[in-house]
DNA sequence: GTCTATATGGAGATAGAC
DNA sequence: GTCTATCTCCATATAGAC
């Protein structure tokens, strides 16, 4: 999988062509002609490099993902409240993807077929999905919330699931500047929070018990 | 719209085509082609009546519908717990479409875009989708349970989504019999069922009528 | 209105040049 | 290993026959 420096420039330069096209005309709208044509190479060169029109769209997404590697930890630093925390976590990937939101359509498509190799709940796709729910791991571990410990197990995932179905009706908002998805954020991510604190208390182990029982089976 | 007799009949022999191939091999493995030719039309006479391949499945819905049209006050007759009458709507299309889940999945990568006109969620489908929520009121209202007026205004919707969920998961879910999907629907309705109740109690009023305004502000 | 014959344009595959 | 030229197959469009 290395690749000599002038493969890498070629790929490189495959992938840019393509981001730029998918910017300025969309993701549909835009053929590998189109994309192989911008990148002065023959349609197969481009289809050497990704095997299909999607995982140009992984690529970049796997691009953005590496970025948050280095800025997670900085954002993470600032507070000790769980609720800002997880904000923070969120306002980043909205933050990233915001001058190609419209992009994220085409991961979407594949993103209900798990069984889709480019999934990101895919077998496939597992160390990204795993670094991410690592991210919301440091931001739980690192929080001043007192959470009962058998939530704290499973909680950083189904806050990565609600990350993900948070990002998935964003990149379906159309109102000026998303900000029904900002709403949505507001509103939601307090009942959250306020949902792990209940969930926590002593009273209602048997119901957490219950809830993470569905959890642990299905997942 | 009206079809004359003999329209009508070329309609359906191309629909059951379609219908038997995607159970025979599966929807992607079907062409168009293929349908035209098992109905004995040519493959222009298959998108005369329908406008593309994903409709035909549409239209296969559409079907289960109205049959669902007839069923849905009988098995809602029998018991007044809130419980088992949303059970009983689920259980009535997972039954409906036991024999082509499969199937669902051409749905499944239209329903996450809203703005394609096929969606479960766009304008275009609101009949459907406002018949369907409304067996969900119909179940809510009938049954024995004590829910607060303004919960159970936007509850129909709410139940209607959750019931888009399991349906989601069952789609993808290949373990024998799909038996994780009826672990998660056991697991889940019933607290759902509760915290329905929860909510519904003086106590709760502040957060429910959070949570409410949210549902409201986005939806 | 109902349908056939034929055309178009794109995703992806492949043989083989270098 | 990198890449070009060319091919196949399909969804969908369209002109026009009946």
């Amino acid at each position: 999988m290395t690749l000599t420096a002038k493969a890498e420039e070629t790929r490189e330069r495959i992938l840019d062509a393509a981001l730029r096209l998918f910017r300025e005309r969309g993701f549909d709208e835009t053929t590998m002609r189109d994309i192989a044509a911008e990148a002065e190479v023959a349609t197969g060169a481009a289809y050497y490099y990704f095997r299909s029109k999607e995982e140009l769209v992984v690529a970049f997404y796997v691009r953005t993902a590496e970025e948050a590697r280095e800025i997670v930890p900085k954002i993470l630093g600032r507070s000790g409240d769980l609720r800002k925390r997880l904000r923070a976590l969120i306002d980043l990937k909205l933050k990233q993807f915001a001058d190609d939101r419209r992009l994220l359509l085409a991961i979407a498509r594949i993103g209900v077929d798990p069984s889709h190799s480019l999934s990101p709940f895919a077998k496939e796709t597992e160390p990204m999905r795993s670094e991410s729910i690592d991210s919301f791991r440091q931001a739980v571990d690192g929080s001043d919330a007192r959470i009962s410990r058998d939530l704290q197990k499973d909680l950083p995932q189904l806050l990565w699931l609600y990350q993900m179905g948070i990002l998935l009706y964003w990149i379906f908002d159309e109102s000026p500047g998303q900000m029904r998805t900002l709403k949505l954020l507001d509103g939601t991510l307090d009942i959250v929070v306020r949902l792990i604190q209940i969930s926590s208390l002593p009273l209602m182990g048997p119901l957490r018990k219950r809830l993470l029982s569905v959890v642990r089976a299905i997942s």
